[in-house]
DNA sequence: GCCGTTTTCGGCCCGACTGTTTTCAGTCG
């Protein structure tokens, strides 16, 4: 509802800077990181959210309890669906379209592309050939492309362009910022920032690249292109000594740089992607790091997957940061497979040798249990598997503790794969939805608890079972989920794979209140992607997790102690 | 529409690029 309000907003009052457009979109983001169940709660305690004033917290009131918001309707009668889709076309605003729909009778898409077609935009003022030829080319890239794109593919482009941009002469930094920096599950577009005191060649090579396809604009610092998929990159040049503002404009989000610019304002200072500057004098104060820029805003550095305007800002002040885990931070993997599943590669000695090396204390050897199709092992290999695995332990002493676990499927009814006495045999089961995604809420939900409760699961995988930007997860009653968890000391994992990075955000925010513990895993089909528990640190980090809830920051004893308890506990775990 | 150790009224971030303009408006991020 507050994205729309936003949007016919903007094209009532027709102004990208009208202060109501802003104030939905900051009441948006508000509810976005907010935790709590706004179905429960009265209007004064809607208003305490950041961003939401006595009039939104009335209408999401409304909305919850009456299902109808007059304000909503009246817009939505005015400026119809045909019309508000016009505003996802690249370079048209809401000028231009009160402008067609006025002048020249334009209500829709297919509306504009006649228009187009009869050369009617040409002749109106303040557009021209150039400006329909722009639209019109516009239209065809949406017909093409539309939607955001997902890590998993936006992340490693990006990678690839900062490393081609990185070789050029003369350039001293480079980094991809934006939604990517801040962690965001889909990017809108790739930003790149480039410290160097020539830009030149940096665009050439920009428009050089094997994935270049097509220039949007082309100026002396910025650069904008398309790749051949259809995804924009933003390339921005900025002097060596810039690169701090620059990096922290370029990062975001939208929200924290207008508070952080606000906070200079009051400062009597003011901040652009090129320094903090005194206001009167100009005098440039900090512009070569991030951190130098918040020190003089009075802050300490806030990590970009924090810069969401969730009151991080607030938190930073008072010294009370959310902790952010990194890669570092995690001390043990517990989903990880080796060439034995079909879908996988690598022995198990790769796979143990590259968790030593990167300083894994504690470490599982999860196959696919048999009812995956195709990839899932069968008992005589896992038992063979076991002996396998106790010979590498010896082997490499206690350097690290290895558990032979094994990854099982849930059924659509929440049956699971062997039998209790096999699976009991087993030091650590997860136990994930590999298949019925379209069960219904109430199934999905129930299928779920039932493995919960059995005794040998520890840890349910990739809860949503959601693949970003390509299947939507399962619907769950998240709260029943969470209760289950807390009951029955069944973790959740945070799963590193890019297509994945699942439980989801809104899960991990609702755990906040309760005693529900998170595993942070790589989901490794290689050992290479051991590293893949970065991503999960990162994740967890966005949704505020708090350590001590991350078994994967605990000591080997503990971890140790935590994968026994459940077995132990077996017994006592209440039924629902 | 939100917000407040300067304010409950009067503010509200900042700059690049494009196209149609003789100095700027619209759009984007």
């Amino acid at each position: 509802m507050l994205e729309e309000l936003g949007e016919l907003t903007l094209l009532d009052e027709g102004d990208p800077q009208a202060f109501r457009v802003r104030a939905y979109e900051s009441a948006y983001h508000g509810i976005e990181s907010f935790a709590g169940d706004l179905r429960s709660m009265t209007v004064t305690a809607l208003t305490k959210i950041e961003g939401i004033g006595k009039s939104t917290a009335e209408k999401i009131h409304a909305l919850l309890h009456v299902g109808t918001v007059p304000k909503l309707e009246d817009l939505r009668k005015k400026h119809p669906k045909s019309v508000v889709a016009m505003l996802k076309i690249p370079g048209v605003g809401p000028k231009a379209i009160a402008r067609l729909r006025k002048e020249i009778g334009v209500e829709s898409i297919d509306d504009l592309k006649k228009a187009i077609a009869d050369h009617k935009l040409r002749d109106m003022k303040g557009f021209g050939a150039k400006s329909e030829e722009k639209i019109e080319k516009a239209l065809v890239r949406m017909a093409a492309f539309h939607g955001r794109t997902p890590i998993s593919v936006a992340l490693p482009l990006a990678q690839r362009i900062v490393r081609e941009l990185s070789a050029v002469p003369g350039v001293v930094h480079a980094e991809y910022c934006g939604s990517l920096r801040r962690f965001s599950e889909t990017a809108g577009d790739i930003d790149v920032v480039v410290a160097s005191k020539d830009p030149e060649p940096v665009m050439e090579r920009a428009v050089g690249l094997s994935m270049f396809a097509e220039v949007i604009a082309r100026g002396s610092t910025k650069t904008s292109f398309l790749t051949k998929k259809g995804i924009q990159v933003d390339v921005r040049v900025v002097e060596p000594d810039s690169i701090g503002a620059a990096l922290l404009y370029f990062t975001g989000s939208k929200g924290h740089n207008i508070k952080l610019r606000q906070r200079a304002l009051d400062r009597k200072m003011t901040l652009s992607e090129y320094s903090l500057a005194e206001l009167e004098t100009g005098k440039v104060v900090a512009s070569k790091t991030e951190e130098e820029v918040y020190a003089a805003l009075g802050l300490p550095w806030i990590h970009p997957v924090l810069r969401e305007d969730a009151g991080e800002i607030d938190l930073a002040e008072k010294g009370k940061l959310p902790h952010v885990m990194l890669g570092s931070d995690v001390r043990s993997d517990f989903h990880v497979h080796t060439g034995l599943s079909r879908d996988a590669r690598g022995t198990l000695e790769e796979v143990v040798d590259m968790a030593i090396a990167r300083g894994c204390e504690v470490l599982a050897i999860t196959e696919h249990a048999e009812g995956l199709p195709m990839t899932g092992v069968g008992r005589d290999a896992l038992v063979e598997q076991r002996a396998r695995l106790a010979a590498v332990q010896a082997a490499v002493g206690d350097k690290i503790s290895l558990l032979h676990g094994i990854e099982l499927n849930i059924g659509a009814k929440g049956e699971l794969d062997y039998d209790h006495e096999f699976r009991m045999l087993f030091d650590f089961c997860l136990a994930s939805i590999h298949d019925h995604f379209d069960l219904d809420r109430e199934a999905q939900t129930k299928r779920v608890i039932r493995a919960m409760e059995d005794p040998s699961v520890q840890m349910i995988g990739h809860l949503s079972a959601r693949m970003i930007g390509a299947r939507p997860g399962v619907e769950l009653d998240m709260e029943a989920i969470l209760a289950a968890a807390e009951r029955t000391g069944t973790a959740l994992e945070v799963n590193g794979g890019l297509p994945r990075l699942d439980v989801t955000l809104d899960v991990m925010r609702a755990a906040r209140s309760r005693d529900v513990l998170f595993v942070l895993t790589s989901d490794a089909h290689l050992a290479s992607e051991l590293d893949r528990v970065d991503n999960a640190a990162l994740h967890a980090s966005r949704a505020w997790v708090d350590p001590a809830h991350v078994v994967s920051t605990w000591d080997r004893k503990r971890v140790l102690d935590w994968v026994k308890k459940k077995r132990v506990n077996a017994a006592s775990i209440p039924v629902a």
